[in-house]
RNA sequence: GCUGUUGUAGCUCAGUCGGUAGAGCAUCGCAUUCGUAAUGCGAGGGUCGGAGGUUCGAAUCCUCUCAACAGCACCA
């Protein structure tokens, strides 16, 4: 600070713009001043700068040399700007209406912003339409964003004294080296970093109030709980309605619903968090199931088949038991006891890999026989929190694609590589072009197990693999497992949305503790290193996510009915059960529907429930030995011999090779 | 688990100030046999998530409980 003050006594200042040109400036300028220099146009468009990539408000002084970028409504920034804006004036909005009320944080985020505010009346989505119109109140009187700096004790008073215990707590805990900066928009004030727009104009009015729901002071469940308000906060209102489009296709695509429409699976409270496949789900389920199948042999795989239900001594030597005991499914064996008396306790596996140690600990293992690359469909209990269950997707019973490979420390990037293959082909198979790949790497001293010479080795070892496998990545310090570093893989759906899928997980330490080990080359006992890896990760949960970013439209191959044939009238009927009758021999899943009714009605029907292809066979078709197919989204016929008709078919749904 | 909301026929939903439930679709029956997104008429079906309570009387009020939904926290 001091030195930033000497500096700007007045020495001269060069700008350069993203386009190279340079401008110099007597003395300390600001972004305002800068635009102006390039033109009016862009002065009266500018709504804040980038210096040296650092985004800062439009009026404050830039003291040093630097490149700098105007931001407009234009940038991608701004969109942040508006929404980060809007959550003042929201605020603002809230403390006008709602005396008493406690602001506390308000950022913006994906598609919007939210403010958490401590109030002992939650609000509610009554509420929002008052709020939303004082909202734009505060937007009409355009006051402009003004930065102060105030002292840091002065600072925390204040906010104390006018109950603002929240903010005064942010204060305290910020770091003695940071800047304590207050914004106000007319009367109202916040503490906030920024930066901000020039004034409260600029949030314009292409925003919209959510929902409400509490939320942790801190995201911390041991803290009182907040109410938020959630909003969403474009440019303009094409994009707003864009948005707004969005929710209402992804509503249209939720599996829950379609899952029901489409009479895939059912929950029900008796077995809350398992799934009831019905028929056609299972249908789906196994069409995946033996793709991966197929995709895993031909990768040199073994499969295996371990059991559900185990003494707690294994999970207890896995350390399972005692780190994620709370979330186990536990239960006593009443015929068994232990030395003290006490029933035994089993429990159901919350993962495969410690079964699948007692399968690689069978016999002696060579370094010849590495790598085993064992794999499994297999079947997991997790006691998740009740309010974490949604659909289908986060459920207490569930099949892991799981694979463990046992490899030694040299063939480990090897075998990463061959992973990172095979999942992009799959996911290229199942209609997902757009991966995100990320590196969770170690997490805080307290929170690993290992040495730091592991954790480095086997980072380091991931990120080669990651680049010769031409894979960019992006890094995510802290968020790997205790184990061990994590790679991600998150694609992207039909409308936008990230899924975390596939992980590859590095485990120096479970063979430790399960004693696993192999005869090296030297003829001593070494410990495997234990890839753990998942390609859809669950299959309740990619099958969610098929279902909805195919919005039910599954592609041929995974659809649960492929073809249902179809009379115009019940002179019909008996050929239909012939041309059935050859679908089915074909290997087609297919159905018929012989009822009285109009076409018209059948075909409506079967559009809904989204079945790939109609087959309607009249009088005409019966005469000629031929069907007219209608596929799912097209109104067109096409008329084709019976025995072409199978052939196309039989071609067209055969899953990816 | 926490905060809030919800829970009525197979599905989607209505039910005003407490007086033992209604619609559409689906189902079943009858008629219709009609060429590519809903043929007509008729019938059956629920005790209102569960338990307890208040009341002459509760789907409607109270308590507890279960589940679902949204968000938070969690996700080995």
């Amino acid at each position: 600070m001091k030195t930033a003050a000497k500096d700007a006594a007045g020495s001269p200042v060069t700008i350069t713009l993203p386009d190279g040109k340079t401008l110099s400036f007597d003395g300390p300028v600001t972004g305002l001043a800068i635009a102006e220099k390039i033109g009016p146009g862009l002065a009266k468009a500018a709504l804040a700068v980038k210096q040296d990539g650092e985004l800062i408000d439009l009026m404050r002084e830039i003291k040093k040399d630097s490149q700098v970028a105007i931001v407009t409504r234009k940038d991608a920034e701004a969109l942040e700007l508006i929404r980060h804006d809007a959550a003042h004036v929201m605020a603002e909005a809230v403390q006008e209406l709602f005396p008493g009320t406690q602001v506390t944080i308000g950022p913006s985020i994906e598609n919007g912003f939210y403010y958490d505010f401590a109030r002992e009346q939650p609000f509610t989505t009554e509420d929002f339409e008052k709020i939303e119109k004082r909202m734009h109140e505060i937007i009409a009187r355009n006051e402009p964003f003004i930065r102060e700096v105030w002292n840091r004790d002065e600072a925390i008073r204040h906010f104390k004294s006018i109950g603002e215990d929240y903010k005064a707590e942010i204060i305290s805990d910020l770091p003695e080296t940071e800047e304590i900066s207050v914004y106000k928009q007319g009367k109202w004030y916040d503490l906030c970093r920024g930066p901000h727009l020039p004034a409260t104009g600029h949030v314009g009015k292409a925003f919209k109030l959510m929902k409400v729901a509490g939320a942790y002071w801190r995201g911390d469940s041991n803290n009182a709980m907040l109410t938020r308000i959630y909003a969403t906060a474009w440019r303009d209102q094409k994009e707003l309605d864009a948005y707004l489009h969005m929710l209402e296709e992804a509503e249209k695509r939720d599996h829950r619903k379609l899952g029901k429409e489409m009479d895939l699976f059912h929950l029900q409270e008796e077995a809350v968090g398992a799934v009831f496949w019905h028929d056609k789900g299972y249908a789906i389920y196994r069409a995946l199931e033996s793709y991966i199948r197929r995709k895993i042999r031909a990768a040199d795989y073994q499969e295996v088949k371990t059991p559900q239900l185990f003494d707690s001594s294994l999970f207890k030597a896995s350390g399972h038991w005692d780190i994620y005991g709370d979330n186990m499914f536990k239960v006593r064996d009443v015929h068994k006891s232990d030395a003290d008396g006490e029933e035994r306790m089993m429990g159901l596996k919350p993962m495969n890999c410690p079964a699948h140690v007692q399968i690689f600990n069978q016999g002696i293992k060579s370094y010849r026989d590495l790598p085993i690359r064992m794999a499994e469909f297999g079947c997991c209990h997790r006691n998740e929190p009740s309010g974490a269950m949604h659909g289908i997707m986060r459920v207490r019973q569930f099949t892991q694609d799981d694979a463990h490979i046992f490899c030694t420390p040299e063939q480990m990037q090897e075998e990463a590589a061959r992973y990172f293959k095979l999942q992009l082909g799959v996911y290229k198979d199942l209609g997902f072009d757009k991966i995100d790949v990320k590196l969770a790497l170690r997490p805080g001293a307290n929170a690993r197990i290992g040495s730091d010479e592991l954790w480095d080795w086997a980072e380091n070892a991931l990120r080669e693999a990651l680049k010769s496998a031409g894979l960019p990545f992006e890094e995510l310090p802290g968020e790997g497992a205790f184990y061990g570093p994590k790679v991600e893989f998150h694609l992207t759906d039909a409308i936008g949305r990230t899924w975390q899928c596939g992980t590859l997980q590095v485990d120096p330490n479970l063979p430790n503790r399960l004693d696993a080990s192999y005869i090296g080359e030297d003829g001593a006992k070494h410990r495997p290193i234990m890839l753990h890896r998942a390609i859809l990760g669950s299959m309740e949960r990619f099958i969610g996510i098929l279902i909805e970013n195919y919005a039910g439209k599954l592609p041929l191959w995974l659809a649960p009915v492929q073809a249902v044939v179809t009379t115009i009238t019940n002179d019909a009927d008996t050929y239909a059960e012939r041309v059935l009758k050859d679908l089915k021999k074909a290997g087609i899943r297919a159905a018929i529907d012989l009822r009285n009714e109009k076409i018209n009605y059948k075909i409506r029907e079967h559009s809904l429930t989204k079945t790939p292809e109609i087959w309607v066979v009249g009088k005409r078709e019966s005469e000629e030995n031929t069907v007219a197919i209608r596929r799912l989204g097209s109104e067109k016929q096409e008329i084709l011999a019976l025995s072409d008709a199978i052939n196309k078919i039989v071609t067209e749904s055969a899953p990816p090779a």
